[in-house]
DNA sequence: ACATGAATTGTTATATTATAACATTGTTTT
DNA sequence: AAAACAATGTTATAATATAACAATTCATGT
């Protein structure tokens, strides 16, 4: 068996959102109910919430959004249920835009590699062994030994790349 | 000519941390006289600021220093500096960490390689053509096109690992 | 030297992101 | 049901960053 090396692509359009938040929810009650975790009902709701598409959303929107269906609701509630998530390999952080998107793949823990499309906001998500093994074997020239990585690019993905080109 | 891709290794507890900071002084003037630009008296307090230590220093501390030793300053004054800096090359934002940092070799415009040594908070920085070829190799294969990198590894510097060892 | 315009810095207010500390509620175990 | 623990609520505040406008400084032409 062989590690996928993308874990999110950029999807189309067209694809049906639906399908991807409905996959997000199943897993992490799987991976909740394996490990022991409980996946309340508002874990799930801000793993919607995260999962409402394939741009980063910010904290307090989350906030904003539990507040109108849910009545009270502060900063704190929020936070803890990003970490939770963060914590079970749900949700990233995108430390550059100081903002959180579901995980492509959970269930194996891993920091990824995003790509964040600056036209869109789209995010896609890879996590390639090759590029792990060569940040890796760098650092070791420097006598670094690698526990973690940020790795976050931005660019134009390939839609926002056509339609550039189409209006041009 | 071909380009060093390690742009600032950790440097050994015993270096004369002053010449660093002489330096980045002189070629920051150096770079600013080039270009048009106007290294103030404020811009190289600041810069000398961030280079106090090759760890990462953050905005409010630039801000409290400022204050003890100038009288007023607000957050304006040491961000607008910041951004100035970093618009020049010549001081790196760790996304990671919201700190600043040095640039090692400034004047060639590049987003580099951080390496951040979780035990003694330095970094050191690439910047890996190799690295950066591959990254956007991957990245087009999701018909992406890269445009910039935000790569921060985290982990334990050579010193620190050997400290490590030794009281082990 | 002086006026002028542009760049830099000062100032006040506020926005955005995140955490601390403690109280309450809910769930599981005994 | 009581105890023990996990999760959530609540209040306050810390940490990071920007907007908007005023004052000052500086290079430049005259």
């Amino acid at each position: 068996m062989h590690k996928n090396t993308v874990i999110r692509p950029f999807k189309a359009a067209s694809h049906r959102h639906q399908d991807c938040l409905d996959a997000a929810i199943v897993m992490a009650r799987r991976l909740c109910d394996a490990s022991g975790q409980r996946f309340t009902r508002l874990r799930q709701r801000v793993l919607e919430l995260v999962w409402r598409s394939h741009a980063p959303v910010k904290a307090y929107d989350i906030l904003e959004e539990l507040r109108d269906e849910h009545g009270a609701a502060a900063p704190p509630t929020v936070y803890r249920v990003l970490d939770f998530l963060r914590a079970q390999g749900l949700v990233h952080k995108i430390e550059s835009l100081n903002a959180y998107v579901g995980c492509g793949d959970p269930g194996d823990a891993h920091s990824g590699q995003f790509l964040i499309c600056r036209d869109c906001a789209r995010v896609a998500e890879m996590d390639d062994p090759e590029l792990r093994a060569l940040l890796r074997k760098k650092a070791a020239r420097l006598g670094f030994e690698v526990d973690g990585q940020i790795i976050e690019i931005n660019g134009r993905c390939h839609e926002c790349l056509q339609q550039k080109g189409e209006t041009q």
